[in-house]
DNA sequence: CGCGTTCTTGAGGATTGTCAATGGAAGTGG
DNA sequence: CCACTTCCATTGACAATCCTCAAGAACGCG
């Protein structure tokens, strides 16, 4: 349960029980509650301590001087904010939550300790930036190409793969505690027209979504109508390559803090 | 001339003399020339080297199996594709030629031990990698939220401030070597809306675009109806913490390899 | 139970897309 | 060096998608 964020980095690398260990240690020193609809990291701050989410929903957003809003990324229970806090002197986008959530916080210090004793860790957390990075594209792809129907059509089968890769949905079901409206500054649509396009998944029985829980009866046919291809949230690459990370450590490659660590403060 | 990578990267991180005469024996080793219209790297493709842009312009972009086809970034001399190589199993994205190019590849290993030689180049190449996050964040907004005019000359704002940090753009002259549909793959406009957005801002005195040469009288005005602000680009901060690499440097941090190697093949 | 938030609906309009054709520039080959 | 081809920019007319405004219904929280 506390461990989503153990499953999550397990995804994208293979831990040894020491490297699961210290992760649960680093994470259970600075607990945090914030309230829904709150910042925890606002545009043009100073990062100073990365986050981890633990339970609860956030986003990632970034607003135009006459308050027009776009989220960039959403953040579900074992999700790590990226490793800005090293390398960028000014936060170019902010934080803010959707739920209730609670977090935990690792200082620079703490983290770059961590990552430096812990190969595997490290390369984890940094192959974790780079999928987001992908993430990332594909949201722009998403936004730039596909339409209404398609696009949150898209946008539910990310996050329905994503949460199943943390055991937080099964046999179609999950919990999906966003608004329309913050699909609509998700997509770039309007939230009447989100609406709209709701209900026309709903009528081709492609979803149902009550309150806060969704259930997708058919996944398959979901993305066929969201032409999702998974492939670029880089799921099950350590299965196909059972020993990529051991012999990155047997070549003393991984780890080692390097470039992970400047803390530019 | 030959050094606009270096360039480049000393917009990142500051470098020493030792840095920079690494990186050029570094990116003149394997040399090659591309065609226009070319792909550099395939979406699927196991990522053999990094590529570094001497001279000609790429994109980075992704399709969807209908054909439509998105920009996801555009690459000007002097730029580096990120670490992917590293940490990814397999592109999930395509990199082409926009114009012929001459390029620099350096294999998994040479870039490693560069990487572990050279600490301030490591962290140059990981901060860069950020400053793309940050970007591909700013044109998911972009496509998000902004309307066709505000969108193309952001871009336009965007490609010119680039250029001027290394020193390819100035007085408001710059070349421009891209044609009308890639603005409208990478603005997710259709080709003919982008003609006639273009001849708005034509009209409005904010550019002046003439064949591959691209005239910005009044920078400021056209940053202004694009709503543009450049903090996104994360350039200028070397100036504002001088010595953030050195400290870092100190506390032996930066440089070695670390998680910058896993060679995951 | 009441109030605020979220969802839903309708009507009309703006922005942007599609189709199709023309003009011009640049590059190629004879 | 000219004719030809090809790519690119441009235009017009029309259509579709999506947005805005505005109001009412349902849901959920305290």
């Amino acid at each position: 349960m506390s461990d989503v964020f153990v499953r999550k980095l397990e995804q994208v690398a293979r831990l040894s029980p020491a490297d699961r260990k210290a992760l649960r240690v680093a994470a259970s020193g600075r607990l945090r509650s914030v309230g829904a609809r709150e910042d925890v990291v606002r545009e043009g701050d100073r990062p100073r301590a990365m986050t981890v989410f633990l339970s609860g929903w956030a986003c990632r957003y970034k607003m135009i001087e006459d308050g027009r809003r776009q989220l960039l990324a959403f953040f579900v229970p074992g999700d790590f904010c990226d490793l800005n806090i090293f390398l960028l002197d000014e936060m170019d986008h902010s934080i803010g939550t959707i739920t209730p959530v609670t977090v935990a916080e690792m200082s620079r210090e703490q983290l770059a300790g961590l990552m430096a004793r812990h190969h595997r860790l490290s390369a984890a957390l940094w192959r974790d930036t780079l999928v987001k990075a992908s993430i990332q594209r594909e949201w722009t792809l998403n936004l730039g190409q596909r339409n209404a129907l398609e696009r949150v059509a898209h946008l539910v089968c990310e996050l329905y793969v994503r949460l199943r890769a943390v055991r937080l949905a099964d046999d179609g079901l999950c919990e999906m505690p966003i608004t329309q409206a913050d699909l609509a500054d998700a997509t770039g649509l309007s939230p009447v027209h989100v609406n709209r396009t709701l209900q026309e998944l709903r009528h081709s029985n492609l979803l149902a979504w009550k309150g806060k829980s969704l259930y997708v009866p058919d996944f398959d046919a979901l993305a066929a109508t969201a032409l999702f291809n998974p492939a670029y949230l880089h799921l099950g690459q350590i299965g196909h390559h059972p020993d990529a990370d051991d012999r990155a450590a047997a070549h003393g490659l991984t780890g080692r803090a390097g470039p992970a660590a400047p803390p530019a403060i």
